[in-house]
DNA sequence: GTTATATTCTACTTTATAAATAGACCTAAT
DNA sequence: ATTAGGTCTATTTATAAAGTAGAATATAAC
């Protein structure tokens, strides 16, 4: 399941990508907060999370916000929830960008559970790392 | 993310179905936990979750433990994940076993992150509701 | 330069849920 | 009756999620 965190995160930053096209200016914490009913708290920790990986940029004093920091055709969903979550993988083992053994795992390439979820987290990936927030947006979903 | 406890079912399951190809008899909590490296009272809450919902028989007393309520391919990875973890949609609103609507969500036609883990829902069901046991002690993945 | 506004950062508390543990209790075979 | 097993209740521990409070920092506007 996707954590809490990764949804918020989606939430806003659609949102985020859906004003910015009319216009330029930063979004505030708190209006990005109001508008998709999130804990203002929680979602600082998530958008502050987002801008240290690239992926928001953020403006301080007067007047600031936080805006997209790549058009919103470069920056996939895949990108959101990895920035968020660690990773879209079910299971670590399977994972690209958080890879970890499994505890007790004593032969890797004869996991059984590790087979089926290597193909679970190809096709996630085939999707969300297919997804612009453009397309998102504009509900252009492949696959 | 699987839970852990989807993922210790899935590695108590597995090994009983290798198992049972080969004797009939019950195996107990105790050897399965051993042989998995699996903590025993929490694989014991697991294992009663998967009987109670038919996945696996049990025989108390003196010479009892647990065995396969179906055969090994009548058994598929999806029903195991969504016995034990509820669903396994990645947000509880494009779940079929599970379904619950978001808590502040507006308009579920026109959720834009609805739409995108629908897919994702729907390629995890093919691949897990598509590997049985049997496919996956054989290592015969699809897809 | 001062003020207002907004992000950033730190720390702590609470609540909910997942993960793990302990022990008493019930069942069936011998 | 005894023994070997599952069943059930309760509790603890760890982590995610959320809320609270406040200080530090950056920027625009005056």
């Amino acid at each position: 399941m996707l954590s809490k965190k990764a949804k918020y995160g989606l939430q806003a930053i659609i949102f985020l990508a859906k004003e910015t096209r009319k216009k330029k200016e930063p979004m505030q914490i708190s209006e990005l907060a109001a508008h998709e009913n999130l804990p203002k708290k929680f979602l600082e920790i998530i958008l502050l999370d987002m801008r240290k990986q690239g992926i928001l940029h953020s403006q301080m004093g007067r007047g600031g916000g936080y805006s997209l920091a790549r058009e919103a055709n470069k920056i996939t969903v895949g990108q959101i929830v990895r920035a968020l979550d660690g990773t879209i993988a079910p299971i670590s083992c399977v994972s690209k960008s958080a890879y970890r053994k499994c505890n007790d795992c004593k032969d890797e390439k004869t996991c059984e559970i590790r087979k089926v979820m290597q193909k679970v987290r190809d096709a996630t990936a085939k999707i969300l790392d297919g997804t612009s927030l453009e397309d998102a947006v504009k509900g252009k979903v492949k696959f």
